[in-house]
DNA sequence: GACCCTCGCGAGAGCGCTCTCATCCCCCCT
DNA sequence: AGGGGGGATGAGAGCGCTCTCGCGAGGGTC
């Protein structure tokens, strides 16, 4: 039998511990400007009457929600199939609590949710967005922005026409890439492929621009596109291995995607890594130590860009109410992550 | 330039319309009772204002937040490195969308913040929960019940002790795994073992269930306990191949664990499924899939099961308001889906 | 010792909405 | 044609909280 007994109110505390709605106000959000003793007889009376304050009460006064809306587009089901949301969420979980903010998760299905995502934004009910916005189309954050919510993004967003401060938080996809490249060459390979992303999303494009940054010069064959998934890293590899069968290194755009090369090398007789050095991008652990062999790899702290993220909004938040906050000296509009490179066997 | 001018109140778009508050809130939930060219100019003055309803002043006064937590317990990583959650996540969000509902997410990092749960909970700033709770020993899910708060679970929990009814989904853990042995066994395979998940998840018990249920009489050394990793899977098929040398099929309790079974085998140059057959649990694409060989597996619809478990609240807040609902013809309290058995090519 | 300033506390107004009532109008029934 | 009923509309209270003000008490200064 759950009571239905109504919750105590503010009154109902401040009359137990013989004192004003106001003071009872006051000990609860932290007790400034109110002498001690008083403070122990309303903490008691908000003890033993179990009070919890109202949320929606409070928020009606102060336009506050303590609650930030957490926006995942997903257009595909591929970005579900790995823990990268998962392990970013965790992060932005852990700095919210932290800030005892609660996390609204929004999870867009195409473009009839936009416009859903888009009025819940606008509406006012929570104070800020994250919003992770994979493709350099997608139309979402611009609608985000005309809802004028203080808004971090997560991966730098494509679309950039300079006409606003984006701030984003995003890894150092360009430094990686160039790391797994230098890697490859440093162990004196020649001709080393690259099978990408994406191409409409920035990570994959930025890997290419790392791997360009090295290797600018290479025979335009080795680079051959590809989807981020096994499936299409198989394809990839094949058409690589039947354009240039001389390859003897690839960094794949990530690891999702060198599990499948991986798989081709085998079927082709190709020792990995003695004929072909393979190097991927993510660390996903589940993917990463279990390929045969172990896969090396540019791994990338996904919780801490969940973390920095929360707390680059939850700072806004603070100071300034829009996102475009004009303090000259304001933070920066991307921070940008940096990648390690995880030595195990396949390069 | 993001307005700072408050939106548009109820009040603005009465006085647009020339009619009273009242008449704009009733249009504006549903238009009942309300002649049409009155609704059609309030909802004129509503598209012109760009009025969207203050939420927290509406749940003032109704008690309703049209939002609902989901609770994750996540004593270990391994939780969030699999797409378990991901997919749960989108089919609960999936439905929830549908009745314009919110999902606020709830992330649990060890026992301290059990209380802050708890409290968000019975502070009432949601119509009701849907909690994930792996382990036997949890006890979260009672802290849960005594917030008072409706509550659907995922997955049976292990803690029941009759006092209560509690709601829940889950897969047919015990089934699916009869029918994974059924299959071993069809195939002809006289020794059958099973490597089993952490004994304290009910999902790993009901599995172990379901393996005794057809092979109760079997040779107990045959039933290593493992812990659903690869690594667990590894170290378990390592001290099967030690004590029973002359296993021909092996249960895995998930996919992950036969993975790491898998590669021992390899290792030690047993053939699957020639010579020995292997069977898993989940259907972890990622991973099922890039097993060698591919893995015969047990699919659980695991979207669906999400979509379930808040379609199932949603029903309930409806009707009552409590989660002791004591309509005698209440729903089922344990909602279990089928399983199905994915015939790759280990098994 | 009188003055002023400060600090602690209480009173009261309202945040934007819903919902109950009372009112009014129109239509139907006799 | 008059009365009654019912449905459509408006008025107003109040949800639980915060916050501004004002008042009173205490301490410092000369």
């Amino acid at each position: 039998m759950t009571e239905t007994a109504s919750r105590p109110t503010l009154e109902a505390v401040a009359a137990r511990a013989g004192v004003s709605r106001a003071t009872v106000s006051r000990v609860v959000n932290g007790g400034d400007g109110v002498r001690e003793p008083l403070v122990e007889r309303v903490r008691r009376a908000v003890e033993e009457l179990g009070y919890v304050p109202n949320q929606a009460a409070r928020s009606l006064v102060t336009r506050r929600h303590d609650a930030v809306a957490v926006v995942i587009a997903e257009p595909e089901t591929r970005v579900f199939a790995d823990p990268f949301f998962a392990l970013q969420l965790r992060g932005i979980s852990k700095e919210l609590t932290a800030h005892d903010n609660q996390l609204v998760l929004l999870l867009t299905e195409g473009r009839a949710d936009h416009a859903r995502v888009a009025r819940y934004l606008a509406g006012g009910h929570v104070d800020g967005a994250l919003v992770f916005s994979l493709h350099l189309d997608d139309p979402l954050p611009g609608l985000i922005q005309g809802a004028g919510v203080p808004t971090v993004f997560g991966g730098r967003p494509g679309w950039s026409d300079g006409t606003r401060d984006v701030v984003y938080v995003d890894s150092d996809n360009r430094g990686g890439a160039r790391e797994a490249v230098r890697h490859l060459v440093g162990l004196g390979r020649t001709r080393v492929a690259h099978l990408t992303g994406p191409l409409d999303q920035t990570s994959a494009a930025d890997r290419l621009e790392g791997f360009r940054d090295v290797r600018g010069d290479a025979d335009p064959r080795l680079v051959v596109e590809s989807d981020f998934t096994p499936g299409g890293g198989e394809r990839a590899m094949r058409e690589l291995l039947d354009r240039c069968p001389d390859v003897d290194a690839v960094f794949a755009a990530n690891d999702l995607t060198a599990s499948g090369a991986l798989r081709v090398l085998r079927e082709h007789g190709r020792r990995v890594p003695e004929d072909v050095a393979v190097v991927g991008f993510d660390d996903m652990l589940p993917v990463a130590e279990q390929t045969d062999p172990p896969l090396t790899t540019v791994r990338q702290d996904i919780e801490e860009m969940g973390r920095i993220m929360a707390r680059l909004l939850l700072r806004g938040l603070d100071r300034g109410t829009t996102t475009t906050d004009d303090t000259p000296d304001a933070s920066p509009s991307g921070v940008v992550l940096p990648t390690t490179l995880v030595r195990r066997a396949s390069a």
